[in-house]
RNA sequence: GGACGGGUGGGUGAGUGGCUAAAACCAGCAGACUGUAAAUCUGCCGCUCCUUGCGGGCUACGGAGGUUCGAAUCCUCCCCCGUCCA
């Protein structure tokens, strides 16, 4: 299953970045608890990078624990963007995801570090390589409006509202998923144009790096295993005090980082609704679902150096050295700008 | 010991003679997803066979027996659980 090329281990570290005209990017994916972050850290002390976070909950500022926001001790020196970006009551977005990235990539490649993506959200970072469609972003106003017809009417109405303005995406998408039906009638209204013909105009994909993908894919079982014991862990951390915490200073109940995982379970157990031990159990319940969701997304991502196990793995870094080093190895020599 | 109430598919729980392999929800499995994506949505979900069809067979509503053309649904006995009275 993993064939990772052969290299003799310390020629890559020296390998120079920059002046390159497409540069290398590595992204780690994987589901939740898989050990992304430990084996971004790890990549990145070898070989002089960074690591940016790519994912939708952790750019929230006060949402720690209960996002596996990786700890001063475990980033172990290395330095860690794309975290906190936004306060709670923030609608972020992968269009704004896309666009900070691009930044950061940016300045990486011109202080020749390596950049490590660790993915745990598919659509930022296909947002973010492949590109979103040149769609307007989203309009709260105009959403609030669409918001009170659904609920004036029926989800019914929304439904048939897309089918006259797009067909097409009608059939796509579902009667009932009220997301996307109002994204794609926003775009619609807000271009003048259906979404699907948005759509097929194309993306525009990131210019001038080179992915290399690797991908953790420990076994379920254990991975499931691991995701009820990392639950608790993060609950003897202190996840409790922190949901507290950012209720006590205001944060908007119906802000969207309360509904992340664990945190409208922690609440409602706060609120004395449910036992904790519930609460545990639901947890790592919902944890294990998102997993699978995670799983079945970056099946179909292309291109992807699958490792059969955990990034904390010292057999599962080893071989993501390899993998690395040798993609850095290669595009060095294919590529004829080099100072 | 007595009086009630109850035992339904992995769980909760509808269903009181045929339209019921048995609602609904949860869990589970699989999948989709181009700007809220840790969100949202979809399919499957007793076993089995095939010419995969609103197909066939088998098993199933605590247990055993009975009534009936036909029972999760009615009757009898038994077992178990809960509440109350002793």
């Amino acid at each position: 299953m993993s064939t990772a090329p052969k290299l003799t281990p310390n020629q890559s570290e020296e390998l120079a970045i920059a002046g390159r005209d497409s540069l290398p990017l590595v992204a780690i994916v994987g589901p939740t608890a898989s050990g992304k972050s430990a084996l971004a850290v790890s990549l990145a002390r070898k070989f002089k990078g960074e690591v940016l976070a790519c994912d939708s909950t952790q750019v929230y500022r006060g949402f720690d624990i209960g996002t596996s926001k990786p700890t001063l001790e475990e980033r172990r020196g290395v330095a860690h963007h794309l975290l906190d970006l936004v306060d709670p009551d923030f609608p972020f977005t992968a269009g704004e995801y896309r666009s900070r990235a691009v930044a950061v990539l940016n300045d990486l490649g011109h202080r020749a570090r390596l950049s490590i993506l660790t993915v745990g959200t598919g659509l930022y970072l296909r947002a973010l390589l492949e590109g979103l469609a040149d769609a307007p972003a989203r309009s709260e106003e105009l959403r609030a409006r669409l918001e009170a017809g659904a609920n004036a009417h029926s989800l019914q109405y929304l439904h048939r509202v897309l089918r006259r303005l797009d067909p097409e995406a009608a059939l796509r998408i579902g009667s009932r998923d009220r997301p996307k039906m109002i994204r794609a009638i926003e775009v619609c209204l807000l271009t003048g144009r259906p979404l699907s013909e948005v759509h097929r105009a194309g993306r525009t994909p990131l210019e001038g790096y080179q992915p290399i993908k690797v991908g953790l894919q420990p076994p379920r079982a254990a991975l499931y295993d691991r995701i009820e014991r990392r639950t608790r862990t993060m609950l003897e951390r202190g996840w409790l005090d922190e949901v507290a915490g950012l209720v006590r200073n205001g944060v908007p109940q119906n802000s969207k980082p309360f509904d992340f995982i664990g945190y409208s379970e922690l609440r409602a157990h706060l609120e004395g609704t449910v036992t904790l031990a519930a609460a545990t159990k639901a947890i790592a319940q919902a944890t294990r679902r998102y997993a699978k969701r995670q799983v079945t997304w970056f099946r179909k991502e292309s291109l992807v150096h699958w490792l059969p196990g955990f990034g904390d793995d010292p057999a599962i870094v080893a071989a993501a050295e390899r993998l690395v080093a040798g993609h850095l190895k290669t595009s060095a020599k294919s590529s004829p700008a080099s100072t």
